[in-house]
DNA sequence: TAGATTGTTAATCGATTAACAATC
DNA sequence: TAGATTGTTAATCGATTAACAATC
């Protein structure tokens, strides 16, 4: 839990949480173009939304700028930092170390964010290395790790017929968070939250697009 | 494009499409379990959806079922592959090979489906295996193979600094989708339909739904 | 036929946008 | 001060849901 008020927290849509890690995208890159100044008219701009949405979804998490001047860069920045768990390094384990296991393990862009993988997980046991800076373990151990280390968050990228039964230790072992990269669609109860990415469907959604030569909505 | 009239093709919404994905794979299971006939509630409870909207979204794209005996089960499935462009292979090409890239072109989850990787590209020669089975050839025979194969569909996964210059040269090449998995925004044109997959951004919309104790809505 | 389910229309809900008073 | 931009309210738009007549 961040530091911040309970009172702070809004029920918001998946769509308005995405605007706001772009618009954090966006103040990063016109940082490093020297602005300290930011208007709603620039995100607006950067981003592909109206100037009305940049401004509505900062007032529903209290951002608040400079009438005539805009909002300050750094500040917005540590705002929208804030209400992204930003604030500080936030831990995952990756259950199960296939192709996309591994590769979200090395993934670069998480070096520069405040996204940190520290170990990985699989019952194939040619797969484990227990004493590698990014170990890998087998699953017996999962929930002895997740105690000892006080982690709540983790990627579940494990083949079809075993998500269930994995997603299940995982909570069992008290994650409060999955990212589901199986193809097989998890249902969170009230003690998980799962946000469910399937690779075939974003293909399939891109192959409509292409085939009807419409133009999906921006997310 | 599909075999199918233009007049069918109903601008729709990202999360339309998605849904449609989304009933698909439930007939899919549906059908393992010797379902011959599926009713709009089965489909509700399957995805999580009220009754009404799978309705709705057959609707819009003429799915008609039975009045009293739902739908058959076979003929479903056939008109969303159809609407998904599942109705024959698509295949991609992957522009870097780096760990997300490698990753997906080794994903089982494709195998079954009718989507697949040809062929990767990266400007670093120590990746090029022109011979194997999947090869991976130089950026410079891009616009080649592209061309002499046909491709019309491609993944993005490089880094984000050559994401922009990446994506023009696919463009150039007459791609005409793009799987976007660069932390870079690309727009897309008349020309080439762009879905962006940010994966820090999925990240980031765990952890704040987490830190909230709030559910995102579905998708 | 009687009963159940579709297909569609109308009602509702929520999200986006426009407009403008407040104010820096 | 005059002018420009925010913050918020009201209007609009689009998507979801409810309801029910059509009909198998």
């Amino acid at each position: 839990m961040p530091n911040k008020d309970e009172r702070s927290f809004k029920m918001s849509s998946r769509n308005r949480i995405l605007r706001l890690s772009r618009y954090k995208n966006a103040v990063l890159r016109l940082k490093s173009l020297n602005f300290v100044r930011i208007f709603s008219d620039n995100l607006a701009d950067a981003t592909s939304v109206t100037a009305s949405q940049v401004r509505k979804d900062f007032s529903i998490f209290e951002i608040r700028g400079n009438r005539r001047g805009g909002y300050n860069a750094d500040e917005l920045l540590n705002q929208l930092n804030n209400v992204l768990g930003k604030d500080k390094l936030r831990e995952f384990i990756m259950v199960g170390v296939g192709n996309i296991g591994r590769a979200l393990m090395r993934y670069p862009g998480f070096a520069r964010s405040e996204i940190k993988i520290t170990a990985g997980f699989d019952i194939d046991q040619t797969k484990h290395a227990p004493d590698s800076d990014m170990p890998v373990l087998p699953m017996e151990e999962l929930a002895n790790y997740v105690r000892k280390n006080k982690i709540e968050l983790g990627v579940l990228a494990v083949p079809d017929f075993s998500a269930q039964e994995v997603f299940e230790i995982m909570a069992k072992a008290g994650i409060k968070g999955i990212l589901n990269f199986s193809p097989i669609r998890l249902h969170s109860d009230k003690n998980v939250v799962v946000s469910n990415l399937n690779l075939e469907t974003e293909f399939e959604n891109l192959i409509y697009f292409v085939n009807t030569g419409t133009v999906p909505a921006e997310e």
